[in-house]
Order: C-alpha cells, then sequence, then structure tokens
DNA sequence: CCTATAATGTTAACAAAGTTAACATAAGAA
DNA sequence: TTCTTATGTTAACTTTGTTAACATTATAGG
C-alpha cells in the first residue's frame, strides 16, 4: 500500500509556497517547513525544482505573469496616452501596496539570479514591455521623428523608475502615504510633480 | 594571564562587520564568521550587540551616516537650486552603484525594524532631510506662496522616489547604464524625463 | 589594599535551516 | 516480466541564531 505521496506534488508545492511567501514572505519560506505543512518528506521538494532558489524562481515567474498582467488589463482601460502611461504607474504602485512579498521577490535581493533562470528574465521583461509600450504610445500621438523616439526607451525607464522608487520606499515603510487621500491619488500626485519647475497648479 | 580577548572589541566586531557586508552583503553577515574572522569567541558578539538585527543596525546607522554626508557635500559644491537637486538625485545613484550591499542594508528588508532603533530611523530621516532642503529651495526661489509650499514635501517625495527607483533597479540589474556613457550624465537624463510632455529637444 | 559586583569573555548546548547521500517504491517502456 | 527512470523516504552533515552556565577581568566602595 502507497504510503508514499504521490499526484502532482510539484503544484501542491508550488501553491503551499504561495501561501507561505503571501503570509511571512520571502525569508519565512523555508523549504522544510513548506515540505512539512505540504505532508511530504523534507527531501520531497528537491525532486522537484532545483533546490531553495529553483522554489523561488518558479513563484516569482507566477507573481510575475499576475503582475503584467494586471498591467495589461489597466492600459487596456484608459483611451489617453498620457493618462495610460500615469495609469500603469499608479497600477504598479498598487500591486507592490497589495502583494508587497512578491513585489519583493520579485524585484528584491532574494530574487534567484536573472541570468540562470531565463524564464523569470522574461517573465520581468514582459511586465516591463507593457510600461514600454504605453511610453511609446504617448511619443508616437505626439508625431515624434524617429530621431527623437530614440529616447523612447529612456522615458519608459524613466516611468518605470518612478513607480519603482514609489513603490520601494512604500512598503519599505519610508514613505506614509496619507490616510485621508486615495492612494492612488497620492501615487498620480507624485508622478506628476515635475522637479526643475516648481511654478505648478 | 589573559587569554581573553581585550580592548575594544565592539568596535573590532563593527570594522570586521563593514567588511564582510562590503564583500557578500547582509546575507553573508553572520554572526558566527564575524565573531571567527574577528578572533573572538562565539558568543562575544551577544555582550555588545542586541543579537544580528543590532548589529545590522550599527552598520546601517553607520553607513546613512557617510550616505548622508556624501549628500551634503554634493549639496554644498552646486549653486544653482534647480541643478543642485539633479545633482543630489545623480549622487543619491552614485552611491547605491558604488555602495550596492550598503545601499541595500539602508533601505532593504534585512534592515532592521525603525520603531525598534530610533537612531536608525533619525539617520534615515536625515539623509531624506538633505534631499528636501534642496527641493525647498527651488520652491522659495521660485517665489512660492505659502499655500504652493505647502506641496514642497511631495516634491521633495517625487525627488526621492525617483533617484530610490533608479537606484534599486540599476543594482538589482533591471536596468543596464549603457557603457560608453557616464553614469551621472544617464541618470540625469533619466531624472529629467517628463513624461506627460513628449516634444522635448 | 581588599572585596563585592558588574562587565566582558568563554564553552557547550539547542533548534532550525539548506543540502546531499543512500536507500525504497512506484510507473512505464522494452 | 524485467529493466530503467521518476519519485518518495530517512538519515546525516554543515551552518546559523540564540541562550545558559560558567570563568575572568575591571571597578567601586569599604
Amino acid at each position: 500500500m502507497g504510503k508514499y505521496h504521490h499526484g502532482d506534488v510539484r503544484n501542491v508545492l508550488l501553491q503551499q509556497a504561495e501561501n507561505i511567501l503571501t503570509k511571512e514572505g520571502p525569508s519565512g519560506l523555508s523549504l522544510r517547513r513548506l515540505a512539512r505543512l505540504t505532508g511530504v518528506s523534507e527531501a520531497a521538494p528537491y525532486r522537484h525544482f532545483d533546490g531553495k532558489d529553483g522554489i523561488l524562481a518558479a513563484v516569482a515567474i507566477d507573481a510575475l505573469e499576475r503582475f503584467a498582467e494586471r498591467l495589461e488589463n489597466v492600459a487596456a482601460q484608459v483611451e489617453n496616452h498620457q493618462e495610460r502611461v500615469m495609469a500603469l504607474g499608479a497600477a504598479y504602485v498598487h500591486f507592490a501596496v497589495d502583494f508587497p512579498q512578491h513585489f519583493r521577490l520579485i524585484f528584491g535581493r532574494e530574487r534567484p539570479p536573472l541570468d540562470q533562470y531565463p524564464e523569470l528574465r522574461e517573465a520581468a521583461d514582459n511586465a516591463f514591455d507593457v510600461l514600454q509600450r504605453a511610453v511609446t504610445s504617448v511619443d508616437r500621438s505626439a508625431n515624434m521623428t524617429l530621431n527623437e523616439a530614440a529616447t523612447a526607451y529612456n522615458r519608459a525607464l524613466a516611468a518605470w523608475s518612478r513607480a519603482h522608487g514609489i513603490a520601494m520606499l512604500v512598503i519599505d515603510g519610508m514613505i506614509v502615504p496619507p490616510a485621508d487621500q486615495n492612494l492612488d491619488d497620492f501615487v498620480l500626485g507624485l508622478l506628476a510633480e515635475d522637479l526643475t519647475a516648481p511654478e505648478h497648479h
């Protein structure tokens, strides 16, 4: 009689890893605990994943796909090109606030090395592509010349950086969004600030 | 005869912790290894620090002080108010690239909780204050009304976020600065991008 | 100067983690 | 059926954070 656990242990492990990550973050995700909670031997995960990094990579890819999906949904709902870029920035931060542990896993120090997990790099690039396409469409709508469009990539990087910086500082507790204001509005305000010209409003 | 290690073990431990951090990052900083490298018993650090978080906090405070110092130096060297904000952003990123491990320790997940180490929070606030003062001086030079100046804090947050986002994405390998360009110039370019108005140059 | 007490060391032990080796069983192809 | 591979298991090894129990030094008060 099979005292062995069978079935798709891999998927069960992944799902359980998701649960642990959400509740306790990447540091709380211990292979042994994961195995115990899943009801499987402590060495079983090594049959399905390339050690701890392997599991982290799998979870990170999953998270990145949902992240990109969410960004695409937002992008599809906003008609105006410039508003779309802003909305994406807000959605970016919103995701980080909703799923700080996933966000940290995706971009933080415990993310497995990108060059060791090509699918991970690909998933990350996909998310950035959504932002880049939005920025490019702004540039096109402004009838930019080809020469000017060459900087479109830089403009996308700038948009990405702003959203990323806000997201990081917020989930790390360095920036505390005002309690009496909608998070998205707060973020949109920060994204719209122009540092070189203080005569706004 | 004193087979016991004596002298200011605390300082030696701190210095050694600095070395390890620089070479291997916060994860490589193990208390036992630190003690061994310092030539002291494996439990000795607990006499001088409040466990691992205690040491991390001490190192982080040190790093933050040098970070703030560097920012202040840059701020003092630039006359023009607006250029000063930009230069600070570039210096912010430059520090992150020069000392990625320190930067990660300061802002990342393994930083001990701010509310548990008041001196740590103070050191972090100091660094941000440099940015905030620079932004405020731009606003003042533009003859802002008091009402408008109320948003100065938000403008400082925006400046901070941009620099922070670029720094994070660069040291995490998501943004790769062009090899044929000066790092500061690249950063200044990103900081100056205005997302809502593509008609530049 | 002597002695009680606090500060600073030490060694030894504990539990938890990542990982691997050695072995056991199930499933499928030949 | 039988050989091979995939998938489990248990047991061990190393490292880490932490604490307890004990040893030594420094220092303050008499």
